[in-house]
DNA sequence: ATAACAATACCAAGTTTTAGGTATTTTTAT
DNA sequence: ATAAAAATACCTAAAACTTGGTATTGTTAT
């Protein structure tokens, strides 16, 4: 009973990726059938093959993996997902499962946990490997508050960490300056933060 | 006249890790005799093996792979030094050069093109992969100030990095607020910055 | 429908940052 | 030795952030 997986991956690292091919060929029931570098290349191979499984890179240029998954899993839920990320906080792998993904991985781990991972994945069970030294905001309780974050906060998060004062973002926003600092008090208070310098390395630590 | 490149790979991310040596297995004039994911390991595997070169990772957990190739290049300069980010920043490229590297390949490059990159270096032509998406920070006029930065002022970027005020950063290190003030002012200078705001972000796109 | 959340807007006091300086001592490199 | 760079310290005024509120209007999910 030889079963043979088609597996997508998808990683803005052409590099990673190409070792990670050559990861799953040592197996022969995996498969390869596409290595994609953005969400664009995805869409697009996805008009003309089905894969089992899609290894999906968090980080990538310009496009938000976690985001990419939600949409995945509305549209096509019968494809597995495995999210890979380069960060190994807690916060990130819960929201990974938020996301709805089937798994997580965290670059940090070996080439036999990821092929262990696919099988259990494939398999039915979801894995969602610990992360070994989130040493990273562990004081928040086990928890990521960020999923709380509506969608404005996001945007206005994304001014704070191109250094825009609020008043330049409410003249960019075309809204009250006093609604910015509302946005930003209610962030903060969300994540648990005490000012928006905090926030930034959170936002850069959490791929905000 | 067949070579035989003994090449170490320093890594964190041991997936990534494991998926180089499979790429540099493909080919049989190099030989990946040890995998490190950290400075201490590699170290203590230098005791043991002469390499003729080291892939090392600039990004790793508590190890700046930069300081490290600094290291490396004063003690045992015979050792070709290959340094991999997954940064596209044409200053991290800049600042590859000034540590004494001898080629930088960003992990957006694909498998074929970092073998011809160690063969490169391996025959003494050092070897920088001009990086394809460099839209952050092109408006420093092609050059990384990043240099720049003195000793303490980039302890000072830690502080500002994790929110610490500059009455708290001077308390801790025992110095009066008004040089700390003077440090931050100094290092957006340097930075070409406008913000504490704008120097997190770019501390954090630029690995510092 | 109705409770919860999102987005909006305002006020005020206190703290921090920013931008313009000047200036001394210590360290480093030629 | 000596010039340059690094690290130190101080001053001020304006701008921005922080924190504590309150409050109205949409939107969304049960």
């Amino acid at each position: 009973m030889k079963e043979n997986y088609k597996v997508i991956i998808v990683d803005d690292h052409q590099l990673f990726a190409d070792g990670m091919v050559r990861i799953l060929a040592d197996e022969d029931d995996f498969e390869v059938i596409g290595i994609c570098n953005n969400s664009t290349e995805l869409y697009h191979m996805l008009n003309n093959h089905k894969p089992d499984l899609i290894m999906l890179d968090i980080q990538m240029g310009g496009t938000n993996g976690l985001e990419l998954c939600c949409d995945l899993k509305k549209t096509m839920p019968q494809i597995k997902v495995i999210l890979i990320s380069m960060f190994e906080s807690i916060n990130v792998v819960n929201e990974g499962k938020n996301s709805g993904a089937n798994g997580y991985i965290p670059k940090t781990t070996d080439a036999a946990l990821v092929k262990k991972s696919i099988r259990e994945v494939m398999e039915g069970r979801d894995i969602f490997v610990k992360p070994i030294n989130s040493e990273t905001k562990v004081d928040l309780e086990g928890g990521s508050y960020a999923f709380l974050l509506s969608k404005r906060e996001r945007e206005i998060i994304l001014y704070i960490k191109k250094g825009f004062t609020s008043k330049a973002t409410a003249e960019e926003l075309n809204i009250s300056q006093f609604t910015v600092d509302t946005h930003r008090k209610n962030i903060l208070k969300k994540l648990k933060l005490n000012s928006l310098k905090e926030l930034i390395s959170y936002a850069y630590e959490n791929n905000l």
